[in-house]
RNA sequence: GGGAGCAUAGCUCAGCUGGUUCAGAGCAUCUGCCUUACAAGCAGAGGGUCCGCGGUUCGAACCCGUGUGCUCCCA
């Protein structure tokens, strides 16, 4: 035993596991027909990414999830793999570019590529070569991206698909524009942030101001604008009909000051009366709701910025100028020459990109939207009725509420890093949308679109230059990642049929139909939208089914303080440190321990170090039975009973018990309930009791039946224990046992659930009680617990538990130091203690402080007089006797008559 | 502005169908122990206006209303 160290050391079992599962092929999976498959994707993190909180958090669950049904005897299929992450991953390739001295202007879209995935090919599998310091048991061989072949033809396939059903179209409106990124996002990758701004109170004249004095006594109007730098883009004024302060205005003209241009004003039910002056400037070009009303009242649209935020010539003033400096600029200029009445502070949220972080605009530009209202409704209503399950579901009701409300999905990017849109234009802008630029030729051949432009028309087709939103990829990927692999990816199996067919993606055929749809998804709740339900709808429109039937939806890992981690706050521990630190074990119990479904994770390095005490726990336990002696079993004799017999029936039906409550919250996704029923199961109930009950005197052997018990108890534990904690389980499961190379706890079958005896619990668990009693009574006093004493029991009543004691006896007096338990008849001299139907003694021969004992037992009758008191209440209530359930009123005539009893007993003595 | 959720021990959270004196767990704190698997441990202890107010009920942490505070989503 001596060489085995005190202390669990990780720092080599993890990685020798990991390598031995590899090599064995234990995460891979194949069809198996004999076998119920489970699935699981994985939620493809950014090529970009590098493993962060979120994704420990994210990709534990999943593996907790897929360990254990893959012991349950499932065919357990965990689908890893990377997304192409549009802007993101072309942000970084441009920067990389830019300190090469390469500007992305100067490279064709060939060479940029080119640089791209040499980016990606270098950087992208950072974060999957971190999931496996995590034990992750993906099947690496099915590792997918969303941009290699299969993958994004049949993003390609569904683009064309829902064109052709009308489902995709294209037009101008107005986008929310990344002007750092030169590209639109959509609403989803918009974040409002609260900023300090301030709300300009601009005066707008009726007629050309001339000359000093102006403002004075001159008709006019005053606006309220957070954005004086648009002003010159206005074309109206707008004020609301019911609105007394401007009615007579309505219908005249005013002049937008600095460019002395004239615009009329209108009214509209839009305008809020409260807010600022009540009277709003529209500038349809730079404001959604100004561009609704705009073409609602047929108004002009005047652009004066460029793609980059740069006021161009329509702006007539500070042409050139950026918008926040020429907001500026104009501010002081305005005050300057009287238009400025006030500028108030106030807080105002303002919209910035996701990727780059620059402040959205408003603007208008042509692009590919995807229509959403007929593809929410099977979405929505399978998640109503259930038969996809939102865990917890408090998030139907969020979900609910963004599909019945959904918008049109604007799915272009301008940008290169993608899968280009499939639609070839022709010089006077008529475009077909087709899969390759020859079938491009045929349908335009076909439409006779290029009757015009004679022979060689062909050389004037041009693809569009735009991609697709890395989600319209990532919504199918549930479905593409079952898409026949790449001929270099190992096991590829022919496809039953490629692209779609009958409106339905066909690229799954062969063993991609025994895996899809999966089972579970685990996420996180803020892509709910921009992927979850998506995906769902990708499901029912090009499968005609669910994509997977549960969602698990974590929490969001924040700090101490609440807050998000973030890159820039630096509050995110570093995931690899705390793995080398706590080790994978530790910090995958200290995460999941700290992460009750649903709810957020306020992280602390505390539940690392706990897991990892957890870690040295279970390795002491392997410590202790791994250096007991084993006492033979003589030749030709019976095997007598051990005296441990009822320890090890205890502990079974204990076990079952447990098991019972972990299974039922794996059921119910509760997973870090799941853990706790398993962390107390072992630290209470098999090293604190059962191991204490066997475990023979220091220096004597164990009796072979016990010891084997042990063992098999042992190794139940350590199966439960698996999906948790990898490492350190497949490591005591070869030193315990001597076990061929394909014996691995990881394919090991799970512990089935077996009956168990609840009366037999109730009444141990008393034992338990009086085992504590007699602590309790031993450190009162100040008892060392190498003095014996003698335990005198008297029952109150008659019940089982006294027998129970005399069946506990050998257990009862070697935990807590008794030489001798004797049931007495007569009444006790006092009762130190009493448990369920027994009051106990111990004499001690005047040693004891008789006016502490006195005082014990005055405050015990007390207890039971208040108690009795609150039963009789009740009992008493004619109406609780008439209302209440018959079981219940049973139960409080029992109290009452168990308190009675025992308060005799005390009374009496 | 619209919607959702949360509020229980110092901290993080359980508490499922209203029913035991039901107020619970882990961590933290305090006390005593280096007891022969484990001090990363063992044995104990203290700690609460179940956010406030009102209601329903024989009975409320739990149901209803209302107020307050916090969080998230949407515009």
């Amino acid at each position: 035993m001596s060489e085995i160290s005190k202390i669990y050391d990780p720092s080599n079992i993890e990685n020798k596991w990991y390598s031995y599962w590899l090599q064995h092929n234990f995460f891979h999976s194949e069809p198996n027909p004999n076998k119920k498959p489970y699935t699981i994707v994985i939620p493809p993190p950014n090529v970009t990414g590098v493993l962060h909180m979120g994704h420990m958090l994210n990709n534990t669950i999943q593996d907790v999830l897929i360990r254990r049904k893959r012991m349950q005897g499932f065919e357990a299929c965990w689908v890893p793999g990377t997304d192409h992450a549009s802007i993101a991953t072309e942000a970084k390739v441009v920067a990389m570019l830019k300190e090469k001295g390469i500007n992305k202007k100067d490279l064709s879209r060939e060479e940029f590529l080119k640089y791209a995935w040499e980016w990606k090919e270098k950087y992208g599998g950072i974060i999957l070569e971190q999931l496996k310091k995590l034990g992750a048991s993906c099947d690496w061989e099915r590792t997918r991206f969303t941009m290699e072949e299969p993958l994004s033809e049949a993003v390609i396939d569904v683009f064309i698909d829902l064109y052709n059903k009308g489902l995709i179209y294209r037009g101008a409106r107005m986008v929310n524009w990344d002007p750092q990124g030169l590209t639109a996002v959509s609403d989803e990758e918009v974040i409002y942030k609260e900023v300090n701004s301030k709300l300009y109170y601009i005066k707008y004249y009726s007629s050309p101001p001339q000359g000093e004095g102006l403002g004075v006594g001159l008709n006019g109007i005053t606006i309220a604008t957070t954005r004086p730098e648009t002003i010159m883009a206005d074309v109206a004024i707008c004020v609301n009909p019911s609105d007394d302060r401007y009615k007579h205005l309505i219908g005249t003209k005013v002049i937008i000051p600095l460019i002395n241009k004239e615009i009329p004003v209108i009214a509209d039910e839009y305008v809020d009366i409260e807010f600022g002056t009540g009277c709003l400037k529209l500038t349809p070009a730079h404001d959604i709701n100004d561009y609704n009303i705009g073409l609602k009242h047929k108004l002009e649209v005047i652009d004066i910025l460029n793609p980059n935020g740069i006021l161009n010539e329509k702006a007539q003033i500070y042409v050139g100028e950026d918008r926040f400096v020429a907001r500026k600029k104009i501010a002081k200029e305005l005050e300057e020459k009287g238009y400025l009445i006030e500028a108030k502070e106030m807080v105002n949220k303002v919209g910035t990109s996701e990727r780059t972080g620059a402040v959205i605009e408003p603007r208008i530009s042509t692009q590919w939207f995807c229509s959403m209202k007929e593809m929410a409704k099977p979405a929505l209503e399978n998640v109503l009725n259930g038969n996809i399950k939102l865990h917890p579901n408090k998030f139907i009701n969020t979900y609910k509420h963004w599909m019945e409300n959904v918008q049109d999905w604007c799915i272009s990017r301008q940008l290169w890093w993608g899968q280009q849109i499939p639609a070839w234009y022709l010089p006077n802008g008529d475009f077909v949308v087709a899969k390759t630029k020859d079938e491009a030729i045929s349908k335009i051949v076909e439409s006779k679109k290029a009757l015009t432009f004679g022979e060689g028309w062909e050389g004037l087709l041009t693809q569009d230059e735009d991609v697709l939103d890395t989600w319209f990829s990532s919504w199918l990927w549930p479905i593409s990642v079952f898409s026949p692999l790449a001929p270099e990816g190992g096991t590829a199996e022919p496809a039953s049929g490629k692209g779609i067919v009958n409106g339905k993606i066909s690229p799954i055929g062969g063993w991609g139909a025994y895996y899809y749809p999966t089972q579970d998804l685990v996420t996180a709740p803020e892509i709910l939208f921009f992927w979850v339900a998506r995906m769902i709808m990708a499901g029912y429109e090009f499968k005609g089914d669910l994509p997977f039937s549960n969602v698990y939806l974590t929490g969001i890992v924040r700090d101490k303080q609440g807050r998000k981690m973030s890159k820039s706050l630096g509050n995110s521990p570093d995931p690899i440190e705390l793995i080398e630190k706590y080790s994978a074990d530790g910090v995958r119990v200290g995460m999941l321990y700290a992460s009750p479904a649903g709810n957020d994770l306020l992280f602390d390095e505390k539940y690392c170090e706990q897991g990892r005490n957890f870690a040295n726990k279970l390795w002491n336990a392997f410590r202790l039975i791994n250096g007991l002696e084993i006492l033979p079993i003589p030749e030709g004799r019976a095997l007598v009973i051990p005296p441990s017999g009822v320890g090890g029936l205890w502990f079974n039906h204990k076990f079952n018990q447990k098991l019972a409550e972990i299974e039922d919250n794996y059921d119910k996704y509760r997973i870090s309930d799941a853990l706790k029923g398993v962390y107390s199961l072992v630290w209470d109930d098999f090293c604190a009791w059962y191991l204490e009950m066997i475990k023979p005197e220091f220096g004597k052997p164990i009796d072979k039946t016990t010891y084997d018990q042990t063992i098999a108890y042992f190794e139940k534990i350590l199966k439960i224990v698996h999906p948790f904690m990898p490492f350190i389980t497949e490591e005591i499961w070869h030193e315990i046992a001597n076990r061929n190379q394909k014996e691995c706890i990881i394919v090991a079958e799970y512990p089935v659930l077996e009956p168990y005896n609840q009366s037999f619990i109730d009444y141990s668990d008393k034992i338990l009680e009086i085992i504590s009693q007699v602590r309790n009574f031993r450190s009162s006093k100040g008892l060392s617990p190498k003095v014996a004493f003698k335990l005198v029991a008297k029952p109150i009543q008659t019940d089982a538990l006294l027998d129970y004691v005399s069946q506990f006896e050998t257990i009862i007096k070697k935990l807590v130091n008794i030489s001798e338990i004797i049931i007495s008849k007569e009444a006790l001299p006092n009762a130190n203690f009493i448990v369920g139907s027994l009051e106990f003694h111990i004499p001690l021969e005047g040693k004891i402080d008789a006016e502490k004992d006195k005082a014990e037992t005055q405050k015990e009758i007390d207890y039971l007089l208040g108690f009795l008191k609150s039963v009789d209440a009740k009992l008493s209530n004619e109406k609780f006797v008439a209302n209440a359930k018959p079981e219940i009123l049973a139960n409080e005539q029992k109290k009452k008559a168990d308190a009675e009893a025992k308060l005799f007993s005390l009374q009496n003595r």
